[in-house]
DNA sequence: ATGAAAGCGCTAACAT
DNA sequence: ATGTTAGCGCTTTCAT
């Protein structure tokens, strides 16, 4: 910078000035700044800068992994958005116990950052308390944090929502099936089955605890799962999944014990991954790219200092994508035994307003 | 760090010794330290030293997105080696062309990483000179940079081992399906169908070019190569597809089309994403966690300045997955019209020798 | 509007 | 083995 400021014919401050756009420079002064900053092709260093400002230029996302669908599509959004406020993406993943509390003994993010982004975590109470602690603005993802800044999609209405699609359809056999819990995506889950629950309450439809099943993953364990549902007296005539690739599951299942989708069962999934769209899923939508992008915006607004609120939580909605694994119940009115079996199910509803839902059906 | 100097009784720079693992520290003062450190909770701040050292303690990656099986895989390896040397990842993902342009326009800034890791980019010539004059490590991974260190999978090995398999199998009709580019994926492409022909011309089998079609990816682009597959008047008895989600697209239009797999059909993928795993797809895997490995220790070595030499190329193996999508040629001796459908096809062949190469068979 | 000087938190000589 | 001191490259008073 000495050498910009020399080649130019002013001092480091009057360069500094100029390369932070003050506005107290002289046209003048600015024009050969500029024109030396050009030829030097000079940039400021950032460990430089922040050692005084106190502000590193970038945000860090602490994530439980780095390869999934979700986790991907976040970082996505909160990517594009930093890029745009000229922050850089810094990114802690810890995959097991060991690096998770030498993280957190360690917070690394402190002083390497000005804000961090947690995701999809959940973390034991002496954790949040470390990042309270942690003296930056902290946004919670895909997680409700109590008092905390938070962003997450609501998965009761979500799950609401596609239960009441496969009603609509005339399905009244609706079995739900949930993964148990390894890596902290727990709440999700519960969230579901509540929406579910209650979309069932609402169409006043006895629950019944047989079909809601559980995996643990694994194509064994959901094989199981549906091996426990096809085996009822009466089975479900809809199966709804709690995430893309457990239906993904279901659906392979369904397929060795030649068991038709949709004309014999209709599949929902949740997510809306690319997994989905080429299955031809019909699933609810999260939007991941945009809960990142949501929580990227969060953050800078916080780091800014404006005048954002610590501890609110922005909730965003989730949408029915409706396509060809569902359709209408066997035997009802409008549908029989459809042709070669793609692109059935349309769902003419919006989804706007969870009292007045129109009927559905399949296309005529 | 002057408090923890003070509360531990001992100057900065035993402090600073301390931290930085230096011998020089008698226990006694150390533990004061650590304790000292511990008790405040005191993390060193990275702008401060690398201000002085010159180095800044991270690793950037350089990526066209980051949601895809691949980016999330790769960046898991990084993440894990730069973790275990205490160097943090930042990454740059630039989706569009504006992003790219700015981010090779303001590289010099870009001073906030002591290596950067080039992924699965085509770049332009100038764009090659831009990071040969970065002034620090460059890495190039998932593609070959002439002249330059570089990671990658022998794609070549891994789509003639792939063939031979189906070879072995009995095959004789083996179609190759492989994607237009769309993202700079462009060169395992080439490379896979290279690698498709060498085994082809290696059983002195006739190339057949009505064989090799192209997608451009969606479910109608696939489809319709599907469909020119199955219009020949000799249509294949296996398909080899450039990549598991296109041997997705390539199972739903078959399976849309009542074709059997593997019973009619034999279908090889390549990548071994979990979708792979969950399909029961046969599959080339490429282990895309060690690429990330690898290359993040090449960048270690290279900034700790190692004896690694630069411009040198590492070649990582793929591996035949034998699953359920492929078996014996039908009519062929061994295999009939085997069971449930599942699990068929084992591969017993260790893939290591490429010459001699025992004969391959469906389980007896 | 501009410059001089005092740090920001650390490391690297150079003492001791 | 430990302390002292002089910067690293910038921003920020405070003068002018």
């Amino acid at each position: 910078m000495a050498d910009v400021a020399e080649r130019a014919g002013v001092s480091v401050s009057t360069v500094s000035r100029t390369l932070r756009g003050l506005s107290t420079v002289s046209p003048e002064a600015r024009r050969r700044v500029e024109q030396a900053v050009g030829e030097l092709s000079f940039v400021a260093s950032r460990q430089a800068s922040s050692l005084v400002t106190g502000k590193t230029g970038a945000v860090a996302v602490l994530t439980p992994h780095l390869n999934s669908w979700f986790v991907g599509a976040v970082l996505s959004g909160v990517g594009h958005v930093l890029r745009r406020s000229g922050r850089d993406l810094i990114v802690y993943s810890v995959s097991d116990m060991a690096e998770r509390s030498a993280f957190f003994d360690r917070l690394p993010a402190r002083r390497n950052a000005d804000a961090l982004l947690v995701l999809s975590f959940d973390l034991a109470e002496e954790e949040y308390a470390g990042l309270d602690g942690l003296g930056m603005p902290v946004v919670y993802v895909s997680q409700h944090a109590p008092g905390r800044t938070s962003v997450y999609v609501d998965d009761v209405a979500g799950a609401r929502r596609g239960t009441r699609h496969l009603l609509n359809l005339g399905h009244r056999r609706i079995a739900f099936v949930h993964s148990v819990d390894r890596s902290g995506f727990t709440y999700s889950s519960r969230e579901r089955v509540a929406g579910y629950r209650q979309a069932l309450a609402e169409a006043r439809l006895p629950l019944d605890e047989e079909l809601v099943v559980s995996t643990c993953g694994g194509p064994d364990g959901t094989r199981r799962a549906v091996g426990r549902l096809l085996g009822l007296r009466q089975p479900p005539t809809a199966v709804f999944a709690e995430a893309d690739h457990i239906a993904l599951e279901v659906l392979r299942v369904l397929r060795d014990s030649r068991i038709r989708v949709p004309e014999q069962v209709s599949l929902l999934g949740f997510d809306d991954q690319e997994l989905a769209e080429w299955l031809d899923l019909s699933t609810m939508a999260q939007p991941a790219v945009e809960i990142g992008r949501t929580a990227g915006e969060l953050a800078s607004a916080l780091i800014d200092g404006s005048d954002a609120d610590l501890g609110q939580h922005i909730v965003l909605p989730t949408h029915l994508i409706p396509r060809g694994s569902t359709a209408p119940v066997p035997g009802s009115a409008s549908g029989g035994g459809g042709g070669s079996g793609a692109d059935q199910g349309a769902d003419p509803d919006p989804g706007a307003d969870p009292g007045a839902d129109p009927a559905e059906a399949g296309d005529p």
